[in-house]
DNA sequence: TTGATTTGGTTGTACATACAATTATTTATG
DNA sequence: CATAAATAATTGTATGTACAACCAAATCAA
């Protein structure tokens, strides 16, 4: 493509969209082996680790908002891998056995997903990457 | 949060999720003097700088898929910003008065987010880490 | 104590993006 | 040439994410 005076690729928002969406083609591989898209994943490796948890944490770890992670919950209960008590106006999420028996084998594909950009981008750039991004958006959000 | 040795942010995909996010609200709050959403801004700013550039040729160039971008120039024909001109199997795009009338007001959007973004995360931060980020890419995609 | 405000969560709706399948055109091959 | 393979674009459909509006519970204030 000829050069006309518009370089995408100087602008942060336009690059780290198309780095979202090449990592997320990544996951996606990485993640089929669970039968989950990453996010979803993501959803069961918190609720794993800290059941009871509640949608409002969800939404600040995963730093999605807070109706995104009521639809999670919603596909994830359906889907018999969640479950919610109600706590007043408060909600604790816990897993199923089915959610906890998924658990290694999601954490095993996110060690591949690692394993993998590591091995495409380098371990050390990507791992300095990952940070500088982290750092920006606590920059941009702060 | 408590720790629960689930460290979200330091996976890339996580990470470059998250900024896509955040860079998405800024963009989004600095095009819409323009009355466009960022993505249909960078269609017009590359039709407006290459009258008959090809759908196929905005794939590439915006890194969406083919499908994305007939959607794109579909709203923007229906507004009124855009038209095709069929060529056999091929289509060329073609910028209206109105589109090219606003190319301006683009720019200077495009500048405020710049200025914007870098002032939170710096200008020289900024430059570097849209590098590595182009970079990565890149690294995945070869 | 009761009325107002804040807070956690959900719902209706909208939108950007993608995949798979399809159509139409061009190029290659036997 | 005629048929097969490749290519450009589109369409049907699905999905992830968000915003705005809303409800319900909890906290605060008069």
């Amino acid at each position: 493509m000829k050069n006309c005076g518009l370089k995408y690729n100087t602008c942060l928002y336009y690059s780290a969209n198309a780095l979202a969406r090449v990592m997320g083609k990544l996951a996606e591989e990485e993640f089929s082996k669970t039968g989950l898209a990453p996010t979803y994943a993501f959803v069961l490796m918190a609720v794993n680790s800290f059941p009871g948890i509640q949608p409002k944490e969800l939404s600040e770890y995963l730093q999605l908002t807070p109706s995104t992670v009521t639809r999670l919950i919603d596909k994830m209960e359906i889907k018999g891998y969640l479950e919610r008590k109600n706590c007043g106006r408060s909600t604790e999420i816990y897993p199923t056995e089915e959610s906890l028996a998924l658990n290694d084998q999601i954490k095993t594909s996110w060690e591949e997903l690692h394993k993998r950009y590591s091995s495409l981008v380098g371990e050390t750039e990507g791992k300095e990457l990952t940070e500088k991004i982290n750092q920006a958006i606590d920059n941009i959000l702060k």
